[in-house]
DNA sequence: GACCTGCTGCGGGGTG
């Protein structure tokens, strides 16, 4: 083992390629240019992920050696080494035979992580003749074509550009990939639940046709922490995930300081809504008015001022606000202002004269949106903030792991939350606090439970699966829909797609003009199709918004949505300042501002998340429980709660004890009205709304409950028949209603169907809108049903809440 | 009331 630099040294400079070494030394089975590169680099030691991923990837254990060398999921904190745990030992392998071909494939999510990662991956291989190529969009076009010329070494690119490569340099992809070896896949945690991942699947799976000789690629996955790590690796190796190698990073165990700050009465709270008279301006939107807005931007300065931090806002437009607060109080108090913005519709060179402002020594502060969650490194954070309660357990966590990087520092946390309730609200859910009770749900799962969201990845994302049935025949420029449903589906990523639904999605893009069918039996892109797949934006699977460029004089600084209306004159608070519209140019799609002294959030227009039904379970536990039993001493009231917070909690728990809130029940709000107290997630949220539906009650789903225009016998006898003996009944609407016309219908599908499919499948049609993927556009509702029964509800998991319910 | 990500090839015009 190398434990010490002595041995360390002693390794690299004995070492001339041809002793042999002892198996369990993972620094010996390194290339010999690599551990010139290390021993250069001044490192004392491997760390343990990169030892065992050395001797994991060479088919090595304390057993000795194995005989299938297997992929590998190597999941630790961000710079805890995961790059060089992944390249030292695929380098090692493909060092022998750099030219050639692209011997490493490394994908990347982001363009700037490809170029941090494409200095390190170079600063490895100095000393070896390996050349390191990138490929994004900001990546010149001579760099491209030499690399396609001469393909070589190793590769680091974006999935949308592996897309284009596939479809524009079809002639030259042989030549290329056909001696690759390993393919990289970096923050594979993105890309699980994502339609991104799906689509990166596919491209792999594609791009394998290229290997020679039957080789298949060997993978590696780096990867945050996850809650299910057998989902990582069905992703990396859907045929045998058993086999998949797990390493993990024992991050040390550090001290996590939390507490929560809560803004209720005394700051002002109730200002959030817009109060009424002929004054009445609207608080939110004028952060100097806004006493919790102002109040929370003081305390962010008294707490963050110091130091360098990262503060997490889950919106935009609250972004915006709180930095011009924060700053504003930076004067008042004679301080320099050091609070900056950071978000995805700011311009690029925006953000990165922050980002660069963040990693210089100087204490600055970011408020920011998941922009700074992962990729760029900041350096030294020393406390995370985040406002308003946090989205899930999976985020918060990575959002934590920004914090105490440095050995010996502590985690920090601060949560501001601002009340959200409504005492005099007929719906119980909204006289309660559900920030609070949501990120006390969050903290204590993340804390107590060490529980994560385990990740979902979509099992049917027919948008997705057309744009790579575009792909597909524009790289063979023709193919019979057997053979693409073999290549995509059955050898492909899109597995659960049967030929029965996979026809059906070439009918509905057969009578959009998508793709048609020559006389021969083949499949060709129609007009449309070809339209399609000319676009810029054919590139990427996920679906962006049209927006206006936002310009002041020569200067870009970002974007707002088209769906907000500016009109010259308003005021507006982006990057940071402050600006009045001058004009709005609809055809170009440009706001001009200028600087202006008066301040107004941005709207930006966004769609829910979807909430795992743990939280909301973990909710109403965490407000019965401060409810209190017996008496007030067993009250639950956890210690990083502040005084306010924990009084606004104990206040619920008293309400909701005294309402019968904190269970799962039906509660009578009205003459022929009443709400369901699910206490629930998303998902299963959006199939009880379908369920009411379908037997002709209007019902809107809120957070913890769903409220029905209808009355309680109604509801009752509406949701028994589906919690009793509603399964029959459903099957057999689908067998013999109106869906089951013949060429529509895959007879053995349907009887292979599960019960709770054919509810889902039922239940789908009540389900709006029906078309959210990029794609949805181009196929018909009927089969887009499939995928929202697949997708988007949650029929086993209603059932179990509907028996609480119905008791 | 919710976040983020990515992007070709070619033709026309200007310059040395």
């Amino acid at each position: 083992m190398v434990g010490s630099l002595a041995g360390f040294l002693g390794a690299a400079s004995e070492r001339s390629g041809v002793e042999p070494f002892p198996p369990a030394d993972a620094f010996a089975l390194l290339a010999p240019g690599l551990q010139r590169a290390l021993w250069e680099m001044k490192w004392k030691d491997l760390r343990p992920i990169q030892r065992e991923a050395i001797l994991a990837w060479n088919g090595v254990d304390d057993t000795g050696r194995k005989p299938v060398p297997a992929d590998l999921l190597i999941m630790a904190q961000t710079a805890g080494g995961k790059t060089e745990a992944a390249f030292l030992p695929v380098l090692s392998q493909i060092a022998a035979e750099a030219e050639g071909s692209v011997r490493a494939l490394y994908v990347g999510p982001l363009k700037a992580l490809i170029n941090d990662q494409f200095e390190r991956v170079e600063l490895l291989c100095r000393h070896m003749d390996m050349p390191v190529h990138r490929w994004h969009g900001d990546v010149g076009a001579d760099a491209k074509s030499s690399l396609v010329a001469s393909p070589s070494g190793v590769l680091l690119i974006t999935p949308e550009s592996l897309e284009s490569l596939l479809i524009n340099r079809t002639p030259r992809l042989g030549a290329m990939f056909g001696g690759l070896r390993a393919v990289v896949i970096d923050e594979l945690h993105a890309f699980l639940e994502s339609e991104r991942g799906l689509h990166l699947a596919s491209l792999l799976s594609r791009l394998g046709r290229y290997v020679g000789g039957g080789v298949r690629p060997r993978r590696v996955g780096l990867s945050a922490t996850i809650g299910d790590p057998m989902a990582a690796a069905r992703y990396l190796c859907a045929d045998a995930p058993e086999t998949v190698r797990m390493i993990e990073g024992k991050g040390e165990q550090k001290e996590l300081l939390v507490r929560v700050h809560w803004y209720g009465e005394e700051a002002g709270a109730s200002g959030l809504r817009p109060e009424h008279g002929p004054e009445a301006r609207d608080p939110a939107c004028d952060p100097e008015d806004d006493p919790t807005v102002r109040a929370i931007g003081a305390d962010l300065v008294t707490h963050m001022h110091a130091s360098t931090n990262l503060v997490f806002a889950n919106a935009k437009g609250r972004i915006e606000i709180l930095a011009d607060a924060a700053n504003a109080v930076c004067r008042e108090r004679g301080l320099e202002e050091r609070f900056h913005v950071h978000h995805g519709s700011l311009s690029r060179v925006l953000r990165e004269d922050v980002e660069r402002e963040m990693k210089e020594p100087s204490p600055d502060t970011a408020i920011c949106s998941s922009t700074l969650e992962m990729g760029i490194d900041i350096g030294s954070v020393r406390t995370v903030g985040q406002v308003g309660t946090p989205w899930s357990v999976a985020s918060l966590k990575q959002r934590l792991g920004r914090s105490g990087r440095r050995d010996g520092e502590s985690r920090r946390l601060r949560v501001y939350l601002t009340d959200d309730s409504e005492p005099e609200s007929e719906n119980p859910e909204k006289r309660l606090p559900l920030d609070l009770l949501q990120a006390v749900a969050v903290m204590e799962l993340m804390l107590t439970d060490r529980w994560v969201e385990p990740p979902s990845p979509s099992r049917l994302d027919l948008s997705t699966l057309t744009q790579q049935v575009v792909s597909g025949i524009a790289e063979t420029g023709g193919m019979r829909a057997a053979e693409l449903h073999e290549r995509l589906c059955v050898a492909g990523a899109f597995r659960g797609v049967s030929a029965a639904v996979f026809a059906r999605v070439l009918r509905s893009l057969g009578t959009r003009d998508v793709v048609e069918q020559t006389a021969s039996g083949e499949l060709i892109l129609g007009l449309e199709g070809e339209r399609v797949r000319a676009s810029r934006e054919f590139y990427a699977t996920f679906h962006t918004p049209r927006e206006y460029a936002v310009r002041a004089g020569d200067a870009a600084l970002g974007t707002l949505p088209m769906t907000v209306t500016l009109r010259a004159g308003e005021f507006l608070v982006f990057a940071g300042r402050r600006w009045a519209v001058v004009n709005v140019d609809s055809a170009r799609l440009e706001v001009m501002v200028r600087p202006a002294p008066g301040a107004k959030a941005p709207m930006f227009s966004g769609s829910m998340g979807e909430v795992h039904a743990r939280v909301r379970e973990k909710m109403v536990e965490v407000l019965g429980r401060a409810g209190g039993g017996a008496g007030a001493g067993d009250r639950f009231a956890p210690g990083y709660l502040d005084t306010r917070a924990a009084a606004r909690l104990r206040e619920a728990g008293g309400l909701a004890r005294e309402h019968d809130l904190a269970r799962r029940r039906v509660v009578e709000t009205g003459p022929g009205t009443c709400v369901l107290m699910t206490w629930t997630g998303t998902r299963i949220q959006r199939t009880i709304e379908a369920m009411l539906a379908a037997r002709g009650i209007k019902a809107s789903a809120w957070e913890v409950s769903v409220s029905c225009q209808a009355g309680m016998e109604d509801v009752m006898v509406a949701l028994r028949s589906f919690a009793g003996g509603g399964e029959g009944r459903a099957e057999g609407r689908s067998a013999g209603g109106p869906r089951a016309d013949a060429g529509n219908t895959d007879a053995r599908g349907v009887e292979a169907r599960s019960s709770h499919e054919s509810i889902a499948l039922e239940l789908a049609k009540h389900v709006e809108p029906k078309a959210v993927r990029k794609y949805d556009e181009l196929l018909d509702d009927a089969v887009l049903e499939e995928s929202i029964a697949a997708d988007r509800l949650d029929v086993a998991g209603a059932l179990g809440v509907l028996a609480e319910l119905v008791g």
